[in-house]
RNA sequence: GUGGCCGUAGCUCAUCUGGUAGAGCACCGGAUUGUGACUCCGGAGGUGGCGGGUUCAAGACCCGUCGGCCACCCCA
């Protein structure tokens, strides 16, 4: 019989890397609850139609990375492939958007992509949104607090904030027509690929990294000058508080998100420690997609940053995978005193709970319960035998340091912790 | 979806130009019977991803398939 495995590109996080990622998402929570976002959660399971709506027909995650199917009813749902949409949705139905609202998320999302480093089929995204905000006040925000982010988790060094504005729907939109009879004209001498997206995604072919195409796009129509005047003013603003608090940014005027909704302010924080897949975090606006999906007409940002790409970056930087510790370890060999550790440790619990103490279970010498203790990575183990049994007595043997074991009294033993500080801090 | 590389014990890998598989680590047990680490001894664990083919003989060669990694594409 062969072994049933986990679906490709959908991989455990083992328990070498989960204290990595708890890390991580504490850190995330303790930021975004400091900047006065809330969190939300959201189904992983929407209608389809959502999807389409909102990230865009022609895009390749609706043409073909959703993971849908229909469910008994003969209804089309999709596994999420991105936050927003739901996001979106969900304030919308649940009445959220009467005001300001500062948002945030985590969770999987799901994209059927060929995985690799950097990217898999089920990845985690934390997505941070505001709506009802129109103002670049809010986009420098959305950058100021992602930065502090990188800082608390000591990988700024590593990262470079590009920026660009794409402009209204409109501007988007002529820009896009002078760029395809721009490019129409050297259709046979642009690379496979580019030739495709002069159908799908004109805008794309802007960071082609074909260097043919690359020099054919020097002399064509620049997005910067069908810029409307309100999207300029409002990037000049934007740069104006990016200069004022200090963050970097380097204008990426080839910057294009990916997904429909976006106009305005779009941003992307990359690496170049992760390979192929560098971007960490990127957003922008998205002020018709409420309106767009039936709320009241609703500005709005935000951003997602993928959590694997993150923890990568962190392990990348030499960020320990250590497993968590227990600090003691409870050997005990006999019924009677298997009995006795069993009680005396859960009062023990009851008095330090944050003490992670592990007791041993499956029998076997002391030799074999001593060896498991110290594998365990415990600091001290705590011994019962027949003998402190009789006495009403424990003995504790540092595992770790080079103090000497002792047999203390039971009723010493909850003053000997806390008089421990290997133990307690 | 396309391409390159790879697939031998839980992990990292060896097995020279085809002759029926090995090491290190990890795991289990033991070294005068209540004590770990270091050392020593012993043990368990592989239908060599799977299926076909060539051959007297294949883990090694060929084909297919599945899986992994990386890149393209796309994107967080």
């Amino acid at each position: 019989m062969s072994e049933i495995r986990a679906i490709r590109g959908m991989g455990d996080i083992l328990p070498a890397d989960t204290p990595v990622w708890r890390a991580v998402e504490a850190t995330v929570a303790a930021t975004l609850t400091s900047y006065g976002y809330s969190e939300i959660r959201m189904p992983i399971l929407e209608k389809t139609a959502l999807f389409k709506r909102s990230i865009g027909e022609v895009t390749d995650i609706v043409e073909k990375e959703m993971y849908t199917f229909e469910d008994r009813n003969g209804d089309s749902l999709t596994l999420r492939p991105e936050g927003t949409a739901g996001c979106v949705r969900a304030v919308i139905q649940e009445g959220l958007i009467n005001a300001t609202r500062r948002l945030w998320y985590g969770g999987p999302m799901f994209r059927h992509e060929r995985p690799q480093k950097g990217r898999q089929r089920q990845f985690h995204q934390i997505g941070v949104e505001v709506f009802g905000i129109a103002t670049p006040d809010i986009d420098a925000e959305m950058i100021v607090l992602s930065n502090r982010l990188w800082k608390a988790l000591g990988i700024n060094e590593g990262l470079q904030l590009q920026i660009n504005s794409i402009g209204s729907p409109a501007a988007r939109a002529a820009y896009r027509d002078a760029l395809v009879t721009y490019l129409g004209q050297y259709r046979d001498a642009l690379d496979q690929d580019s030739q495709r997206r002069l159908e799908s995604n004109p805008l794309r072919i802007l960071d082609s990294k074909n260097e043919k195409t690359q020099s054919i796009l020097r002399d064509a129509p620049s997005l910067e000058q069908y810029l409307d005047a309100e999207s300029a003013q409002d990037f000049a603003d934007l740069r104006r508080l990016l200069d004022a608090v200090g963050i970097d940014y380097v204008v990426n005027r080839s910057l294009v998100r990916g997904l429909d909704y976006y106009n305005k302010t779009v941003f992307e924080w990359v690496t170049d420690r992760l390979g192929a897949q560098g971007t960490v975090c990127a957003g922008g606006r998205y002020d018709s997609l409420v309106g767009q999906l039936g709320g009241k007409p609703t500005p709005a940002v935000g951003f997602a940053l993928g959590m694997e790409r993150l923890v990568l970056l962190l392990q990348e930087q030499g960020a320990g995978s250590a497993l968590e510790e227990p600090s003691v370890y409870v050997v005990a060999a006999g019924d009677e005193a298997q009995q006795q550790a069993l009680v005396t440790v859960e009062r023990l619990r009851d008095q330090f709970p944050q003490l992670a103490i592990v007791v041993h279970a499956g029998g076997g010498s002391f030799r074999s319960q001593m060896k498991k203790a110290d594998k365990s990575g415990a600091r001290i183990a705590l011994i019962w035998g027949t003998d402190e049994v009789s006495n009403a007595t424990v003995t504790v043997k540092a595992l770790r340091g080079q103090a000497r074991q002792q047999t203390i009294a039971l009723s010493e033993l909850g003053h000997f912790v806390s008089g421990s500080a290997a133990l307690t801090d």
